[in-house]
RNA sequence: GGCCGGUUGGCAGAAUGGCUUAUGCAGAGGACUGCAAAUCCUUCUAUAUCGGUUCAAUUCCGGUACCGGCCUCCA
């Protein structure tokens, strides 16, 4: 069994990848918030744990691995969307929740095994909250429940960062009633036309951190092996669900290894909601097709911050055409269940090596290229594909890419042309023939002659 | 201010204590083609900077510069 070695937040370097039970690898991935249609942030962290996933499955057995990616349904910001629309929250969050899921299969992520939501969990984080006061890591305070940080003498090791140096440069806004500045909130009270539940400190609502150590350990064990996120998210959420879910579950030691994706940059400076410089999934599809943002995303090793332009999008788009192009050849050959190849699995076993995994996908491709018998194409075709599974790209169908959806009437008069065309190139009648071919680049067909005849593909 | 990460050719982006530093795009030349397109072949260009360790460093260590992230909601 090959060794999958991950970069570990906690011991800040790549380590190898060990699992608690190889029969039941568990992973938990923090998901969006469901407020708001997705950015390309919110879609590059799944599209990564995707791939992470995928090589789990590879090495473990599909049968043998457990991913949960959660929802986030309760929020002030659904809050605020609410009070700025006047749509009901229930509304709000469904309706992102479904636009998620299309933006997530258009790019052929997988689906987890579980995506609970926040609000279904609101009992299992009641019961957090008091493991937490039972055993003196909480207390109340002006009717919220605040975790108390000083209680715990792991606080800060996930960030790397000490209590001292978190408030030589702080600048947070100290509510007076905490004991420690860094104290944060488990369960805050809701106004009566707030969204809420009843609970014994009353009606009110938890705070972020809590779903997370609730759902994982309901769904994967207090121990687990694998927690993924965004960077951004090390401080203070992940640093504050491993602190509530340690001094909830003593002994535990909550998620073993630590795997953050790096940003998603715009003209190098991070895209985020806040700033405003974002562009939503929905948005940049106009313009590629899915496949393309998906295979972008991947040409950066997803530690690294990803900085996004139209022009790599474009060159993604590129890279897939030549690939759709040598399965476009090789249309007629069977095609192959084969296993992926070492190269593949070991590129992406150290710690997700996406862009070299990528280099010897184009290698194989130039080889299906040249390659001169039907056997060399049958094995080569087979590799690609498993090897383009590892990645989750080559989804589409060839024709399909070049072609799009075509009623039936647009592709007769298509042909009708070629057939002309094909008159005229008999008769030596050049003028004719690159009339035609003219004709069809200016609604966006490109022809391809070859000693079997033309072919088109839309541009 | 504190903590963390980065700096590889025109661009994107891997890898590595020494041998030819991938891969893709772009550029140059060629094959194929009626001409194209697609494809194939050949080819030019890089390890921020200054020190240290070493027989040997782009790679390890330290300083400097620049860039970015986190420290507040964020994937």
């Amino acid at each position: 069994m090959i060794q999958i070695y991950l970069h570990d937040t906690l011991k800040q370097r790549k380590v190898p990848f060990t699992p608690i039970d190889t029969n039941n690898v568990r992973i938990y991935v923090c998901g969006p918030t469901v407020y708001d249609k997705a950015h390309l942030g919110n879609a590059k962290t799944p599209v990564v744990y995707d791939i992470l996933y995928r090589l789990l499955c590879q090495v473990y057995g599909k049968e043998h691995v457990t991913y949960v990616s959660n929802i986030t349904d309760v929020d002030d910001k659904i809050l605020n969307k609410h009070k700025e629309t006047g749509k009901s929250i229930r509304e709000i969050t469904e309706q992102t929740y479904n636009w998620y899921l299309e933006d997530m299969a258009k790019l052929n992520v997988l689906a987890p095994n579980f995506r609970p939501r926040a609000t279904e969990y609101i009992d299992a984080m009641i019961e957090l909250v008091k493991k937490l006061l039972a055993n003196g890591h909480a207390y109340a305070a002006e009717n919220h429940i605040l975790f108390d940080v000083d209680s715990f003498a792991g606080y800060g090791t996930l960030s790397g960062r000490s209590m001292k140096e978190m408030l030589a440069g702080a600048r947070i806004e100290v509510a007076d009633y905490k004991k420690n500045p860094a104290d944060f909130i488990l369960w805050k009270p809701s106004a009566a036309d707030q969204p809420g539940w009843d609970s014994p400190w009353g009606y009110g609502r938890p705070g972020w951190h809590l779903e997370c150590s609730a759902m994982s350990s309901n769904l994967l064990g207090n121990d687990f092996d694998i927690h993924g996120g965004g960077s951004d998210l090390i401080f203070p959420h992940h640093e504050n669900e491993l602190a509530q879910s340690c001094c909830a579950f003593p002994g535990t030691h909550f998620a073993h290894y630590w795997v953050h994706t790096g940003m998603l940059m715009i003209n190098g400076v991070k895209m985020s909601k806040s700033l405003g410089n974002f562009y939503t999934v929905d948005e940049v599809l106009q313009k590629a097709p899915a496949e393309a943002l998906r295979l972008l995303f991947l040409t950066t090793h997803y530690h690294q911050p990803f900085n996004f332009t139209f022009e790599g999008l474009q060159l993604a788009k590129n890279t897939l055409d030549k690939f759709y192009n040598a399965l476009l050849k090789n249309q007629d050959i069977p095609t192959d269940t084969v296993a992926p190849s070492d190269k593949i699995v070991a590129a992406l076993a150290d710690d997700l090596n996406t862009p070299l995994a990528l280099s010897y996908l184009h290698e194989t491709v130039n080889e299906l290229n040249k390659a001169e018998t039907p056997e060399e194409r049958r094995r080569l075709k087979a590799q690609l594909l498993a090897d383009a599974y590892m990645l989750g790209l080559l989804y589409n169908d060839a024709e399909k890419w070049f072609k799009g959806e075509n009623d039936d009437d647009e592709t007769a008069a298509i042909e009708a042309l070629i057939k002309q065309r094909a008159e005229a190139k008999k008769n030596k009648d050049w003028a004719t023939a690159d009339a035609i071919r003219n004709e069809l680049k200016t609604r966006g067909i490109v022809l391809e002659d070859s000693p079997t005849g033309t072919t088109w593909k839309k541009i």
